[in-house]
DNA sequence: GCAAATATACAGAACATTCGCTATGTTTAT
DNA sequence: ATAAACATAGCGAATGTTCTGTATATTTGC
């Protein structure tokens, strides 16, 4: 691996660790076996650094999974659900072919959610690409949601563009309450929400 | 107003407009019109400052809201969206008895939860607080849902800790949306989510 | 009753440390 | 030889905190 994506992989797994401010461009330079000479050649600041490493490790994987899961086989639900499910990072649901990092280390998805935050609070770059993926994201269950009432398992009266933005809106609510309170079980209350949504909008006949 | 009060209100202003981190001790001291040696009398270090703004002027709020809602009279509804409105803080729903700070200016609920997401993240006080809120509110919104049940309002065969876990999720969803994407209308999206889940709990006789 | 003793509520300077960053020097590869 | 890829030293500003000092209020001893 070339400097500049050893620099990006440390500073990436140690912003998880200690967050954007909680940790110095000294200490990535140590972690990263550099120098500050050799860190200011393959950035302009430290603010860069973070909008790269946010773009690299996050909305990368973000686009990945989106796109990958748009050819993936199964039921509508199972679609929508493995979708929510590898973007919160839950780790059941996670294989290798979509992994972060490459080094086998696991990665907090709790954190990984607060750095996004985080970044979005404090970069407007970050930030517009953030509401970008989310109104990709929107688009991608509504989607969903038409084809199952194209198909006749969904309902055909309920209002897609409503219910998209209800089930994203559970799934922000379930990996934020996640963070702030970690006891939870991810996935377990991801999928009872969902399983709830679902059959709310499923064709009883 | 004595000192350390107002030591705390306009540190609470100041951390509202630009973050913990954003504001340093020397601007909440000029600002305060005092010295280091008079904040330093009161408080023990920047942080407790900030563990006591949020219980002062967050967690005393957020236990004032559901303790006057208990009492209100209206339907059951009502009661649910006014609570969630409340502790959100949707403009047309915040009135005189429920303000958060002694002077008549307006408080920006978008940065007051980023304040108590950045609280909660760094002081397991906080934290602590914070998951001890949300047993409140879910244990206020399950009797919400349990009375309703008992009532005919609502359908007899729902599991209200599900659906309390539900709506409390959507809740917090809709929060988190509306920080990350400011342009969303906040009251509006939670009352068309509370709508659909409340349809979905309502008896159909 | 009244001074001595003590507590309270601050003021202001100085401290040690850390921060991101720059300027300049050295090595390496082609 | 020349430019890319680093290394090193250190600057200047900002940070939270501590220290000592002071004016006022309150309590205590006799």
């Amino acid at each position: 691996m070339d400097t500049k994506s050893r620099i990006l992989e440390t500073a990436f797994k140690m912003f998880l660790q200690k967050g954007f401010d909680g940790v110095s461009l000294n200490e990535i330079i140590k972690e990263s076996d550099i120098t500050t000479g050799g860190f200011y050649y393959h950035f302009d600041s430290k603010d860069t650094l973070l909008i790269e490493v946010i773009n690299r490790y996050i909305f990368n994987y973000f686009d990945l999974v989106i796109e990958q899961i748009r050819d993936f086989e199964g039921t509508h639900k199972e679609k929508l659900k493995t979708v929510i499910l590898l973007i919160v990072g839950d780790d059941s649901t996670i294989n290798t072919t979509t992994q972060l990092v490459e080094s086998a280390e696991k990665i907090d998805y709790r954190t990984l959610h607060l750095l996004l935050f985080e970044g979005v609070q404090k970069y407007d770059v970050i930030g517009e690409h953030y509401t970008e993926f989310y109104y990709n994201l929107f688009d991608f269950i509504k989607d969903v949601i038409d084809d199952g009432k194209d198909k006749g398992v969904l309902r055909p009266d309920i209002d897609s563009n409503k219910y998209s933005l209800l089930i994203q809106t559970a799934m922000v609510g379930t990996v934020i309450m996640w963070i702030g309170m970690p006891a939870m079980p991810l996935g377990e209350r991801m999928e009872s929400n969902l399983d709830i949504l679902w059959d709310l909008m499923k064709n009883k006949t």
